[in-house]
Parts: structure tokens; sequence; C-alpha cells
RNA sequence: UGGGCUAUCGCCAAAUGGUAAGGCAACGGACUCUGACUCCGUCAUUUCAAGGUUCGAAUCCUUGUAGCCCAGCCA
């Protein structure tokens, strides 16, 4: 493999300088998800960019569960973003933790800041504090609680935590600038009151920090060095650096934004995936139709080829949207080498030859990969009735057509070379049966007096094969930009629909694993389903891309 | 109309004052046991716009324009 020199991206540019500067010995990177829902391919970008960064530097990522909302978070999340990070290939190795068990170093650090006159207990109500926060243009009034003393703040505050308070009517808050021009320095709340079962500490505390204050102390507490995290956090940095200050962190984390990565058409973000499987548009957080991390790897996708792709992406700080194009040469190029091309009919049409013996079947050796012949061979079954595909005959062709038509010799791939003699149709004039005849000597797909054919077909055998249903899955499309229109109505595009289909394929698929992928001939590929109650229940990709269709010449 | 961020090919994205990389897509052609793959070619005199500085500007300055984010006791 020759090295390519590929230039850094903006974060490794900062973490390089860093390093240079001595600012850390090693650096230390997290994914941080809230365990509320299933990881998308937008996630895998920053998995796998904070790992990735790990690995190249020589330092250490961890996976952290920002749970410090009890309302939103399941503990069955927290299972899937598990398995999904671990499918990927990000190694957190014994750094798995939960932002919910630093709640007493957070309930610490609160009593810290009040001490240093930082933080208050404030009385008004959500209301109110949204009316004296100001708007975008004008400044905020500072509540009438912000100069309690700092002795009954601690008291207040840790009633706060014993329970004496109701939900909603005490908050403690930041001291920071009601007129600052960025509203998030607007004496933010950092802890609320909040009686609820947590899935990790249970009912021990009534007290929940917010993201902004949690944040920060999580990533100072593990030693991470660089907090990476996507664009729309770009405002709360100030907020970052004012508590990891005013918490005087020998080795304060420094957060760095990026672009989320969108994908053109289809839909992405948690919130328009958790509707579609709530409202039953889809069969679950794993319906093949979408691009979570699960339905990927239930589509066959593998998570090299997921990390080939943001790697093309690339990372930059410009909202962007890249095509979905991308991501099928990725799975595309991945395959490629590393799995067997079988031959399938989607749409048959029975070819018969008509001067192969009736009732014989043949094996023959069929190679797995022509480019990896560690791949090895498989053995397929050759009768006189054929499945072949419909499009690759033709009755009157057009010019450069090179596939099967009456008095033209094709090669069907591995086996022998036929010679199209005639062909049946029904009386709508659709062809029904095409006949051929075959050249014994050419068996293998080689004819010994040196003579070629243009065209080569791929066929299953009619007398012994698999016949599956398939189905063949779009993207659920995302047709302007929101999933959901204003009005809440749905705005998906009609093709976002799953075909089934019942097509024939080799009899080497038999007895294959769930989440086996497959490439299949003509550059498509398919993936075995574990999902689906039937054994021989494949999911076919649409990324099919089929390229091979002919085009007439213009 | 307050603040923050962004703008380079149809889509991503490099270039860090020295004369516009690369990938995807597209389009030609060669090769081929699939028309795929592979290979070889084509694809930004110009970087949102207009001025300015400079021997030299995508990069610096000015003024605009467009898009994204922020007024949760969500993350």
């Amino acid at each position: 493999m020759e090295k390519e020199v590929v230039s850094k991206n903006f974060i490794e540019q900062i973490i390089e300088k860093d390093l240079a500067e001595g600012k850390y010995e090693t650096i230390c990177t997290r994914f941080p998800p809230e365990p509320n829902g299933y990881l998308h391919i937008g996630h895998a970008k920053s998995i796998l960019l904070n790992y990735g960064l790990s690995q190249e530097y020589h330092g250490k990522f961890n996976l952290r569960f920002d749970d410090t909302n009890p309302t939103k978070e399941k503990v069955e999340f927290v299972e899937s973003i598990e398995a999904d990070v671990k499918w990927l290939g990000a190694d957190w190795e014994d750094r798995l933790f939960f932002a919910s068990n630093y709640f007493e170093q957070m309930y610490e650090a609160a009593i810290k800041l009040i001490k240093k006159g930082k933080a208050f207990v404030c009385d008004l109500t959500a209301e109110e504090i949204r009316e004296y926060r100001g708007t975008l243009t004008e400044p905020g009034k500072n509540s009438p609680y912000r100069d309690r003393s700092i002795e009954e703040n601690l008291d207040l505050f840790e009633r706060m935590k014993n329970g004496e308070f109701e939900d909603g009517t005490k908050v403690l808050r930041a001291k920071i600038d009601m007129a600052s021009p960025n509203i998030n320095m607007r004496d933010p709340v950092i802890y609320r009151v909040a009686h609820m079962t947590h899935h990790n500490t249970g009912d021990k505390w009534c007290i929940y920090p917010m993201y902004d204050f949690a944040h920060p102390i999580e990533d100072a507490i593990e030693g991470v060095t660089h907090s990476i995290c996507t664009l729309e956090f770009e405002d709360h940095r100030p907020l970052y650096d004012w508590v990891v200050r005013e918490l005087e962190y020998p080795f304060p984390p420094k957060q760095i934004e990026f672009a989320k990565l969108y994908l053109t058409n289809v839909v992405t973000g948690k919130r328009y995936i958790k509707r579609l499987v709530e409202e039953g548009i889809v069969d679950g957080w794993d319906d093949p139709r979408l691009v979570s991390i699960a339905a990927l790897r239930r589509r066959g996708f593998t998570p090299e080829s997921i990390k080939m792709f943001v790697d093309l992406c690339g990372v930059s700080k410009a909202n962007s949207s890249v095509d979905y194009a991308m991501l099928e040469y990725c799975i595309r190029e991945d395959l490629k080498l590393k799995r067997p091309r079988v031959m399938a009919v989607l749409d048959p049409v029975k070819l018969v030859i008509d001067n192969y013996p009736e009732g014989q079947v043949e094996e023959l050796e069929a190679p797995n990969n022509l480019e990896n012949e560690e791949l090895g061979t498989r053995m397929v079954p050759f009768s006189k009735e054929l499945y072949i595909e419909r499009e690759d005959f033709m009755v009157e062709p057009p010019k450069k057509y090179k596939r099967l038509y009456p008095g033209n010799e094709v090669r069907l791939m591995n086996a022998y070379f036929v010679t199209c003699t005639g062909y049946e149709t029904d009386e709508d004039g659709n062809v029904t049966v095409v006949h051929c005849t075959y050249d014994p000597a050419s068996k293998g797909g080689n004819s010994p007096d040196g003579r070629k054919v243009k065209g080569t077909i791929h066929w299953v055998s009619a007398a012994e094969n698999v016949q599956a249903e398939v189905r063949l899955y779009e993207n659920i499309i995302d047709e302007e930009k929101g999933v959901y229109n204003e009005d809440g109505s749905l705005n998906l595009n009609p093709n976002s629909l799953t075909v089934v289909k019942n097509c024939y394929l080799e009899r080497s698929l038999k007895n294959v694993k769930a989440y086996d992928s497959f490439q299949f001939v003509r550059n498509g590929f398919f993936c075995v389903d574990a999902k689906d109650s039937r054994e021989d229940a494949l999911v076919f990709n649409r990324i099919v891309s089929l390229k091979s269709s002919f085009k007439l010449p213009k």
C-alpha cells in the first residue's frame, strides 16, 4: 500500500499544535451519547473521528453516557449504543463511564461555585426565568434572588438535594452576566429539581445537573483533553470554559466543534428517526430503510465501509450534505475483494437448452471472486432448464447489444457457450421461454477453438436453486428538508417502500449466516437479514446501482 | 434587527500570501467470464459579490450578500 499524502483536518492541526506546545502529554477523546435513542450514521462520524484521533496520537478514547436527564434515558439505549460503538470498532477498553457516576463530584463542584459567590439558588419559575432572560436583541434582568448570601444559598441547595422542594420550584444558577450578548451566559441554570428514578442511580438523587455544567466536569474528571462536539455547541464554549476555569481544573479540557454529517435525501437525525419508528412508518430502529447503525448493519454494510465513508467525508466546520452515492461507493469498494460474487436472478425468464440431456444436473466449479483467489471456488448446479435475467434477452436488439438475441452466442457465466435458437411468447407477446443450444466443448466458459463471445450473462438452474423472498429497500427519502412539514404532516417520497420479490438464487446461498453480505453479479450486494423469521429471507439492497442496464446509444 | 459560525466544481474537501490537491458523481475511450471491476483521459484562468493592499490574494483589509445555530429547569 502506498502512503498517500493526506492533509490534516483542522482538529488534527489543533491537536498537533497542543502537543507541540506541550499542553498535554497524551490526548484523550470521548464519545458522549445521551442514551435516549439509537445511533445513526452521523454518530458514526463522531465515534470514528474521536476514536481515530486517539489512535493516531496514541491517546485514549472513552465511551461515556451523558445521562444527566432521567426523563429521557433508558437502559435499552445504553445497551444498543454499546453494541453499535463496539461494532464500529471503536475500542474504549476499560473506559466505559456514566456521567451519573459523577453526581457526587458535580454536587461538590456546585457547592464550590456557591462558596465562591458564583452560583445562587433561584426561586423564579421557568416562565419567569425566560422573561428575565431577555431576548436575542435585548439584555436580561438580574433575578431578585441573585444576591442571596452564600450561607443561604448553601442551605437552600442542600435542601434542594434533600428533596425539600417540588420539581420546578427552585434551581441553581451560575452567576455570570445577564447582559451578555451570548444568551448561554445569562445566569444559566446548572441544577434542577426532578423527583424521578434514574436508570443508573435510582432514587438517590432528586437534583440533576444541566448539560452545560455537567459536561465540562465529566471531561475534566476523565482527563479528556479534546472535547469534540458539533457546531450547535459553539455558543456554549464560553460557558464550558467558564466552568472549567471557575472550578480550577489544572488541565482544563478544550471544546472543539465540527459540522454534523448529513446525507442527501435520507432521513438523518434522531428526532425524525424516532418519529418514524414511533408512528410505525418503519418497522423499528433497525429498519433497513433507515440510516441508523443497526439498520446499516442489517443491510449488510460493514464497519470498514462506514469508516471509509467518514474518512472520505472529511471534517470541517461547513454545514454540508454528502451525496448518498459516496456511501454506496464505500460498501462496493469494501466488499469488492472481500466477499464472494454470486449469481441471482431477480426478474426471471426461462432458458431451455434444447440439446442438453433431459434430467441431467452437472456440478460446475465457479470461482467465488476472480480478484481474490483466497475466496476459493464453489460448485453450482447446471441443468437443461435455467433462469436468466429478463433484460438479458431481446427479440430485437439495438445496436451494440451483446447479450442474448436470436442467433447470438453468449457465455453463461462459468458454464457453457449457448446460441439462441428461438423463443416463445404468450398471447400478449411477452417472452415466456428462450430456446438455445449449447456447445459441450465450451465447458467452464472457454471454447477450445478460441472463439470469443461478446456477452456473458448470469443464470440459475431451474432444477436446483434457492427461491427466496427478497426485499428491495429504498431509503426513506427526505423530500425537501424536513421529513415533517411545519403542520406536522409527513413529507415522504412514495418510493420509500419495501419491494418484496420472489427471485432465484444460487444454491450456495442456502446456508449463509445472518448478516452475511454478498456481492451480486452486476455489482449489487445483498445481505442475509437476521431479523427475518424465515431462514432464507434476504435483504437486498437497492444500492445495486444497476449501471449494468444497457443504455441505448444516442 | 444582538451574538456565534460558515461560504472553494453537481456533492464532499485541500491549499495557512507564491500562482486552485484529492475523492464521489458525470462524460469519453481501452480492457473484461457480465456493460461491473480495473485502466487511461475530460471535468474551477478561478474560490459568494464588489472594491482595496501587494511584484503576487481563495488566503490580508473594507463593504455587502447568502446559509446555519442560540431566547429548555433537553443534550
